[in-house]
DNA sequence: CAATTAACTTCAGTTGTCAAAGTAAAATTT
DNA sequence: AAATTTTACTTTGACAACTGAAGTTAATTG
């Protein structure tokens, strides 16, 4: 267990140096992608400003645009040129856009209590949303392949659009959630392990389809469509049945080395600490997801257990008395905003991202989220020399996630089509 | 603070969607470049295990590797191909090799009480090592490199070379540097705080430099010269005088996205727990490092302020003692390993590594590693569907670091050359 | 109106890469 | 000993991607 120092492997054998790279270099996207994509992410955009952006020539534009146009992935835009440019001279662009219909996706966030959908186009423009209500229970495959079923039905119809318009579908959920795979194995959702929800559906619905973590999901909303489009690198991190967290690391979703990291929630922040549903002690989830204050709640509200309400309405009564002053209440709030605090600066301590998102739900409790838990937050850090990380609010509601969770098709149909 | 559901920047300017990336494309490295790191890191390479390994044609490989023998950077090796192969059959491969000789490089580890040094060639060998003890007082900048010139001094005269044949230099030194620009906003060997060491070095010995932190550089020695080399993904712990950590992913060091992160032993374990160093409470730091043991040992061995020991000589008493026996000695010991435990159990959580690797010197305490210590970790994870990470010790001299040092010079100087 | 400016197209030329054919050097078989 | 097989390497022609320069188009400006 314990080497010698200068031990193996530094001085044995002279088998050369740096790192043994596995198979061919990088994954450079092709240029054709990059251009669609970059049209694709300015919404409209000339062939010059392609040029001018992705570093090409003026030629090649040409060359790679007409190819796009004609295989009717792209198309120039009639009317308004040079809309809004500081010069006026020379010969107008003409803006070039991405072809949004055919090819469209949805996108699924399944939750307790309800589940959210979207369906967009090839552009990313919302042509419906649907959601629907559900007993919050644990359910099997079945019921929730039944349960999405409905969403589809319910997208194509408002959007007058048979199923066949459909190219994918991206889902997004709580638990452990092997992106690769598509399998699940264990989520709060579920009442069984190891459910092979993508083959499942694919079977069912004969429709590519594509998993991942709800956090995941919310971060790629962000990235796609919210405050992360234009940076490289942030962190979301989400309070709701439980803790998550989504990391952003230049400009591509970071899933953990082997796809299932970045556990925030049971990340531990405190020895032998509080009871937490994952059955360990100390993690920060036990101190801030909701059947945690609920836990707590209904010691400070004297209410017994027999008279229990739904934690959701246990907890509107909670925040309810902490507004109204009761100071048990409070200090319950205040708790978990400190434990909010320590867990954030633990992010920045680690990954050091330009930007934290913090969204849920929860993050209505503004206990959670007052100045005094970011200020607490920036004093738990290393200051020195940092410019201190920004801090952002999106208290979005579950369409933002389906959303989220069309990117995840998006991506994964542009790459088909693109390759 | 607060955003409606469907808030700005979602529903709002039909702007596109997808990540906005900046300048052009990914950073794939030139195929000749690649074909040069791919023999060094083999030490030796046939032309046609590179067709393979990289995956491109034979006839690429004769046209990449002549040009790189042209320029002076390859060769073909003398005598003995063929040397373990399993066939013996057709035309024996000839090996090509780096040509080491003209580009040498220093690697610097400072420390406190003694500096290492090495200085290797281009293909990796060390062609000399120095050390030089140094009091264990903060230094000003001067001293600092009036240090450095003594062991530079030392090296080229042992390896009997002029200080011309050094073509780069790297340094590695605890605290807070920054790598982009080679400065140093904190370190606890600098008198001052902001030191320009880069600037400052190059100043004085007309030589590139590259600075790091001293975890980093050793997590580039384990990439490079070691248990790393083979692998994509992994992360190293270092217990020192401070609690240090070095992330590697997809072969790469990772900085934290502005090139400060990875504060490991200022993560905090505990809510208003132990003082820290740095002045903050509950950091990993102040439960493991020598000075909080040192804390706890004066008062576990009933010395007082007067009668006080080196913290180091304090340390080695109180393993001492609980090697033979001492429980008070024990308990601290045991603690330090729980929380060791903790810290281990985060760092796989949030990053999901393939093997963490532990480091330093104080890892000679075996308490801290003892299989009770990754028991526990293991216990302290969320295991379901996960393969456990594995977990190795290396406790090597800081010649080693020295040696990480020289992988951030080598990885510039062949950019450079190859660029 | 011509001059200017900027967007876009065309096209010859360079570069990087491959596939296939050819050459080289060994072991193995006949 | 000669022929065959096997593997390594080189050469060559072809192709695809991209550039740079020249040319075309479409607007504004004076």
């Amino acid at each position: 267990m314990y080497d010698e120092v200068n031990g193996i492997g530094f001085d044995g054998a002279p088998a050369g140096c740096g790192p043994i790279l596995p198979g061919p270099g990088g994954d450079t996207k092709p240029l054709r992608q990059q251009v669609f994509e970059y049209v694709r992410a300015a919404g409209s955009a000339a062939r010059a400003d392609v040029a001018r952006a992705l570093g090409i020539s003026a030629g090649s534009v040409t060359t790679l645009t007409s190819d796009l146009i004609a295989v009717g992935l792209l198309r120039e835009v009639e009317g308004n040129p040079r809309e809004s440019r500081e010069t006026n001279r020379g010969r107008p662009p003409v803006a070039l856009e991405v072809v949004q219909e055919g090819r469209n996706v949805i996108g699924i966030k399944l939750s307790d209590e309800k589940h959210s959908a979207v369906l967009t186009d090839f552009a990313g423009n919302t042509l419906a949303e649907a959601t629907l209500p559900t007993p919050p229970i644990r359910k099997t495959e079945a019921q929730i392949l039944d349960e999405m079923g409905e969403l589809i039905h319910s997208l194509t119809a408002s959007a007058a659009l048979p199923l066949a318009a459909v190219t994918a579908v991206g889902i997004g959920l709580s638990g452990l959630v092997d992106h690769d795979t598509g399998n699940v194995p264990w989520s709060p959702l579920l009442a069984d392990r190891d459910v092979a929800l993508k083959s499942g559906f694919e079977a069912r619905f004969a429709l590519p389809v594509h998993v991942d973590n709800d956090a995941n999901v919310l971060t790629l909303a962000e990235l796609w469509f919210g405050a992360g489009r234009a940076m490289s690198d942030f962190a979301v991190v989400t309070i709701e049945h439980g803790v998550g967290m989504g990391l952003v690391l230049n400009n591509r979703l970071f899933r953990g080395t082997r796809g299932m990291g970045l556990e925030l929630g049971h990340m531990k922040v405190h020895l032998d600490g509080a009871l937490c549903r994952c059955g360990q002690r100390g993690c920060l989830e036990a101190y801030l997801a909701d059947y945690a204050l609920a836990r707590e709640a209904s010691t400070a509200l004297g209410r017994n257990a027999r008279n229990m309400q739904s934690p959701q309405a246990l907890l509107e009564t909670l925040f309810g008395e902490a507004k109204a002053g009761n100071q048990a209440a409070r200090t319950i709030f205040r708790r978990a905003g400190r434990y909010l605090s320590l867990g954030l600066s633990n992010v920045i301590q680690l990954f050091d991202p330009e930007l934290i998102i913090l969204s849920g739900e929860r993050m209505r409790y503004d206990y959670l989220y007052a100045d005094e838990v970011l200020a607490e937050m920036r004093g738990l850090m290393l200051a020195d020399g940092r410019v201190p990380c920004k801090v952002e609010i999106h208290a979005w509601g579950d369409l933002v996630w389906a959303r989220g969770a069309t990117a995840l098709a998006l991506s994964a149909v542009t790459d088909a089509v693109l390759g």
